[in-house]
DNA sequence: TTGATGTTTGACCATCTGGTCAGTCTCAGG
DNA sequence: CCTGAGACTGACCAGATGGTCAAACATCAA
């Protein structure tokens, strides 16, 4: 479906234009509310040229998701059955907070394509990533009965961190009005929420 | 610019049924996303008579929207400045649960506009709502400094209540995808995110 | 230089969509 | 049984939008 190679460096180079360019009218008004003229003008190109390297507006929203869910599930692969667990899932927790505040864009696509249903993903949902979330939750149940962190249900446990993480990406507008000026959003969200999973990781006495 | 008071039975009746489905369509698509023939055909009613009793879509949405806020701030009102302290805020997260389970459409309405940068509720989230979390936050601050519960800022344990009760109406089908059948998400969500809670405000020693 | 391949665009099209309007139908009160 | 205000509709319109295409332009290897 995507050309999976770009021939010429002005190609590859253009595609990227494009997919950034993309991201941010995508992430800011969702798949309808975006158009391809919006797209264009901020990429600096025209319309039909546009058109020139992805076939559609589809096509566009496609190679963007498609490039998403890797980047989404990277953190969770790398929680390691083998580390210590209290750390393992604070870090866990870090990378998520850290990729909230650096790539607020990707949040804010993925929430858009959740909240409509996930018409395009479904399938990369319940593969992929169920099939990912169902590991790590066994490694955590794991955890849990050896009482090296508290007993607690893995799903709602990612659950929540994906929750607490994500909201200060997707709800940034929110958070900032109701913050007033002189805050750091992200600096504090990092430091409230691993207090919360401290305590709430803390194992059973 | 709204009719404040359908004159007729017929009107009352009919604006009801354009703005509940207004609210499935809007909730389900964006703004941009709706149109007003899904809007028409869910009610049931034809095109122009969608707008014989709204201006525009825009009016639509906007009646929507302005009715949202007052549901939307009522539980966190309610939380008593001379109740006590854990009981209140348990029972602030057990309501957010609660509505989040009863009124996913509502919310999954607001978490679009917030998502957008809130072009359409700007004003009332810097007012309205800012004054609301202002005031709830400094009640909590003092539960916080008489002992009466641990020491967390504030404003961050409102956005995680937010996060973590709103995320099982908006990212519905990601959860029911992970969990897979044979669960019930949002009983489950309670306990869990009641636990949570409980743990993180218990009284430092 | 030249031809071939890759890149870009102005002009154009079909469809969708929010919205209008003239006129018809309905029905409650007199 | 009238009548007029209220309720409703088919036909229509203008602008936006995704997408097409023939032709022009750029680039580079031979």
């Amino acid at each position: 479906m995507s050309k999976t190679a770009p021939r010429t460096r002005i190609q590859r180079q253009n595609r990227e234009t494009i997919l950034e360019a993309a991201l941010g009218v995508f992430s800011a008004q969702g798949f309808r509310g975006a158009t391809l003229d919006q797209i264009a003008a901020a990429a600096g190109l025209s319309k039909p040229n546009v058109l020139y390297y992805f076939a559609s507006k589809e096509a566009i929203h496609h190679a963007l998701l498609s490039g998403l869910l890797d980047n989404w599930l990277a953190p969770l692969r790398a929680l390691d059955p083998a580390g210590e667990p209290l750390a393992e899932i604070l870090a866990y927790v870090r990378r998520k907070v850290e990729i909230s505040r650096d790539f607020p864009r990707e949040s804010r696509l993925f929430a858009n394509e959740i909240l409509q249903g996930a018409p395009r993903m479904m399938a990369a949902i319940e593969g992929e990533l169920k099939a990912l979330v169902d590991e790590k939750a066994a490694v955590i149940r794991s955890w849990s009965a050896a009482g090296q962190i508290a007993a607690v249900d893995p799903y709602h446990l990612i659950f929540s961190i994906w929750a607490l993480t994500q909201h200060y990406a997707d709800f940034d507008v929110q958070v900032r009005a109701v913050l007033g000026p002189g805050h750091d959003p992200f600096a504090e969200a990092g430091s409230f929420i691993e207090g919360v999973f401290t305590k709430l990781l803390a194992p059973d006495p």
